[in-house]
Parts: structure tokens; C-alpha cells; sequence
DNA sequence: TGTTATGTACACCGATCTGTGTGCTTACCG
DNA sequence: CGGTAAGCACACAGATCGGTGTACATAACA
């Protein structure tokens, strides 16, 4: 009672601030856009007073880019560091996405903000081509042909899928995982089976 | 000099200020941004005054939708219309872009309004599925497999190259010409001559 | 000539936005 | 206890936004 829930004044504090205001980011920004989530709204919604998210962040940019900064776990590592499936199930796992997801920030965010030089739109940047890096590694595993040309193809549907599904308002990753399916078999040249799909991998 | 020229006051109308706004429009929206660019900035550069403006289109939202519906001709028809090509060129020409071309509107406007239900944000729904059902109709003329499908793949890609286009500020278009030839080749049983190996689908 | 569109120039409204300034309140810690 | 850090409530500044109101100027047409 005195720690997490709040008295009418002062000091409220459950669990900090700075975690509620990113929390809050997290949702509206992704539900209503970055410029059309005002100051306000965003910190009514943490709980927070304005006050105190201008201490915590030196203003909307850099909180941005925070938000930004706080996504890896779910989407990257989450697929690729599953080892119960080989690498490239691992790939086509990439494309397996719960259908409501509300859809690549990153996108969004270059968009909206329009200026490749906002911090935000550099960590996009650096972020897309982890991701690419990443999918490449995988695809090296897997022992595709070249990896680097796997990955950054892998990459594009990825972000088409993405793109398509926020403006045709209808799941894309279906088509983006077929396309996928097909690179990868006519990259990969051998194991044991053959192009098509193939149930299970030897070992 | 009284008719393009203007007079310091009073009628100007030099070819209508409306063609002026639009092209006005063009210009800053896709430099700038729908949401960055005000009806103050969009009028001085369109020599227009706002209040002219306004007399032509009952809001910014009209304008938006307005500026959307032009763009058909140079990038749809001009692709399609090709009759010096096959069918088959044609589907890999819809990826021959100038390099500078500065990247689908359609994708850009359906994330700054943010608003399925924004007459912008249908038109572009509209564009998109227009687009993906001409690329179908040629995979059909093509003699490919599944038109359709393969209409909608390219689709995906186009979208894919102009996303990873925008976040990444470097050209993605030729891996999606990439992947559209692999595409196209497996979806296309025969077409005397060809590059890949492809070895299957005799009829 | 006068009328009617069409347009200009410019001030202005209300809303909203990012960001501050100020004073008060509470928790923690020595 | 007293001090300090963290936070709150709230008003407000300054800018910009979409959109109007008003009075005036010009072109085309009768």
C-alpha cells in the first residue's frame, strides 16, 4: 500500500519512473504513433508527472530513441536463440508472427520522424542491419551458397511483410514466409533431401 | 507577363492555383512529410493564399487524399504500358527504379495518418491491391503457374525494397530484382530461354 | 459600365505541442 | 531529528497547427 500504490501527493515510486514512462511508450507509440502521442498523454498514462519525465529524459527525442532501444529480446533473440530448431527452421521461424502484433516500430519510426539523422532513425538503421547479420549468420549455418545475399533477401521480406500488413491492414508474413521457403531451398544446395519442403533435418 | 506573371495584388492564376497546391504538395509532402508540412509552408510555396487554398479543398485531409491519387501514371501505368517488353520483362521492370526516386508515398502516408479508416490510408489500400492485381494479370499473361500468388509476391517485394529503402537510406530495390527473378523463374514452367538452372516443371 | 468569380493579404481563433518554473510533499538515510 | 533526493501538481511560455473572417483587388463577362 505505501509502496505501490499512491498517496494522494508526493513521492509514488512503484518500481520507477523512468521504467513506467518507457512502459507506457512501448504501448502508445506503437498503438497511435510516435507524433501523435503527445507529452501529456504519455505521461497521464505512466502515472507520471511531466516534470518528472523532462529529469529522467532530456526530451521527446532521446526518449524515442529509448523506446526504440528496448526491443531486441522480444523479436531478435527470441527467435534466433532457440536452439531446438535448426538453423534453418531458424530462418523460417523469423516469419512466424503472433497475427496481432501491432507491427515493426522501427518502419514507423524512420517514417515518422523523417530525418535519418535523428537518433532514432540511426538505431533503426543499426538495428535492421543487425537483424540482417543475424539472418545471414543463420543462413551460414545452415550452409547456404552465400549467406550475406540470404540474410539481406531474408531481411527485405521481412520488412515488406511488415510494411504491407500496416497498409493493406491484413497479414502479409504468410506470403513473405512462402517467398522465403523458396530462397531458401534454391540457396541451400544440398541436405540430404532435396528443394520442396522437408520434414526434418538428420541431426 | 498578365497572365503567368503576377501582379502584385489580386487574381493571379497562372494555369489554377489548384495545380499549384498539388504540385506543391507533391513536392513537400514527399520531402518532408504529411504531418511536417504546414498549410502555411504548402501555400507560400504553391504561391497560393491559404485562403484560396481552402476554397479548393475542404481540409488538409482532402488535399492529402487528393495528392495521393496522382501518382498513378508515372509509376503503374509507365511499368505496365510497356509493349516493347514480354510480359516476363515487364514483371522485372516494375523494379528498375531511378535511384532517386524518393519512395512510395503510399507507405509513407498510411503510417503518418495512422488511420485505416482516412480516406489517404483507403486510397493507398486501394493503390496497393490495384498494383498487386496488375502484376498478377501480367504473371497470368506470363504463362506463371499461380498469377495470383506470384502478383502478390512481387508485390511484397516492391513494398519490402521501398521500407528497407527508407530505413536503411541505401537502395534495396535490385535484391528485390533478385528475388523477383528467382521467383518469376520458378513460377514460369517454360519461356525458351532463361539463366538459372531450372531442370523441373517440363509442362 | 457593373456584376460576379476568383484570388490576395493579413489578422486571428482555438487547440495542441514540447518544454519550464515554482512550490509543495513525501520517502529515505544518517 | 534534519537534510536531501525524488516526485507531484499546476500553471504557463512559446511555437505551430488547421482553419476562418474580413476587406480589398483584379479578370472575365454581361
Amino acid at each position: 500500500m505505501t509502496e505501490l500504490e499512491k498517496g494522494p501527493k508526493g513521492r509514488r515510486r512503484g518500481r520507477g519512473a523512468r521504467e513506467r514512462i518507457l512502459s507506457a511508450s512501448q504501448q502508445l507509440f506503437r498503438e497511435q504513433g510516435i507524433n501523435r502521442t503527445g507529452m501529456d498523454q504519455l505521461c497521464a498514462a505512466a502515472q507520471v508527472s511531466k516534470r518528472t519525465a523532462y529529469q529522467h529524459f532530456t526530451g521527446k527525442d532521446e526518449l524515442v530513441a529509448e523506446y526504440l532501444r528496448r526491443f531486441d529480446p522480444s523479436v531478435l533473440s527470441g527467435v534466433f536463440d532457440r536452439t531446438d530448431l535448426t538453423p534453418r527452421e531458424r530462418l523460417l521461424a523469423a516469419f512466424d508472427i503472433p497475427p496481432d502484433t501491432p507491427l515493426c516500430p522501427y518502419i514507423g519510426a524512420a517514417v515518422e520522424l523523417h530525418d535519418p539523422q535523428h537518433p532514432a532513425s540511426q538505431y533503426a538503421r543499426d538495428y535492421k542491419k543487425a537483424v540482417a547479420a543475424r539472418l545471414a549468420d543463420t543462413a551460414r549455418e545452415a550452409g547456404a551458397a552465400d549467406p550475406e545475399q540470404l540474410g539481406e533477401q531474408l531481411a527485405l521480406l521481412i520488412d515488406g511483410a511488415a510494411a504491407r500488413t500496416r497498409v493493406l491492414n491484413a497479414d502479409a508474413f504468410p506470403t513473405a514466409a512462402a517467398i522465403a521457403a523458396v530462397l531458401i531451398d534454391n540457396a541451400i544446395p544440398t541436405t540430404a533431401g532435396d528443394h520442396r519442403r522437408r520434414e526434418e533435418v538428420p541431426s
